[in-house]
DNA sequence: CTCTAAGTGTTATATTATTACGTACGTAAT
DNA sequence: ATTACGTACGTAATAATATAACACTTAGAG
């Protein structure tokens, strides 16, 4: 038998500002600025940067976007179940950013820093690249 | 035939702002942030962010010493030659940071992301830990 | 000596992020 | 239904991090 309760919990479903912090980063597809995200957002009746960086937090520990440290830049999680562990490319001529999501590389990573007896909570990885077409032009 | 001229560069030389620098990160081996590093040396003759960022800037580009990222700190390099491909732990507990000397990590890196078809021009690896004695404690 | 690249010193300002405080609201225990 | 609690909210103020602009100086190559 189901539970009587029609409506799911609050822990399940994210909160208004949270929810338009996070549709604008997903529509976007690029790492976003804290401040350009609340520019965007002052239509939606974003006034602050606190109501920024408290849904920034929240979504990062949800693990449905992650902080780029190197460019001070939020992106939309491409991967699933990748909180705590996240690698990036970032072109270094175009600025273009992809998370890697090659299984390989990130267990190959943490395999080696296993290795090195290490207890790894969580990690951030950027390598800065060439990009494809930036290699070419 | 190799040229008649005997170098010696100015390159090889600091300047006095990047030296005072520099000693204050070799002798404290911790990360420590630009704004404490003016305080520090606002008795040596720094008076201006600005002087404290561009002799760190170069520090860097000389590969003396490493922005760690995520925390907007500077560290002296434990190594030679990591100009462009750094790795750290940082103690989520205590803060400690160290940066990863094993040649067999950043190797490895190296090749898994070779092998992952990027061409990388440097990267920057975080890794957040409990250090040995914040697991033991 | 002269030219030039790199560095300096200073003021002002831009960018990124947090503290502090009071309010609102959903959930669970009483 | 009332209370207590945890989480989020809104707002103002401010802290922390970093760069722009400008005029001047110095070191080293030629």
């Amino acid at each position: 038998m189901s539970s009587t309760h029609t409506y799911s919990k609050k822990s399940q479903s994210l909160t208004k500002n949270q929810r338009i912090v996070l549709d604008l980063l997903q529509n976007s597809g690029e790492p976003l600025k804290a401040y350009f995200i609340l520019d965007s957002l002052k239509k939606e009746g974003l006034n602050s940067p606190l109501q920024v960086y408290r849904a920034l937090d929240k979504l990062v520990e949800l693990g449905k976007i992650h902080k780029i440290e190197s460019i001070n830049s939020f992106i939309i999680c491409n991967n699933s179940n990748c909180a705590s562990n996240t690698a990036f490319t970032i072109c270094e001529r175009c600025g273009k950013v992809k998370e890697i999501k090659n299984k390989y590389l990130t267990d190959g990573v943490s395999d080696l820093v296993k290795d090195n007896q290490l207890e790894i909570t969580r990690y951030n990885l950027e390598f800065y690249v060439l990009c494809k077409s930036c290699k070419i032009n």
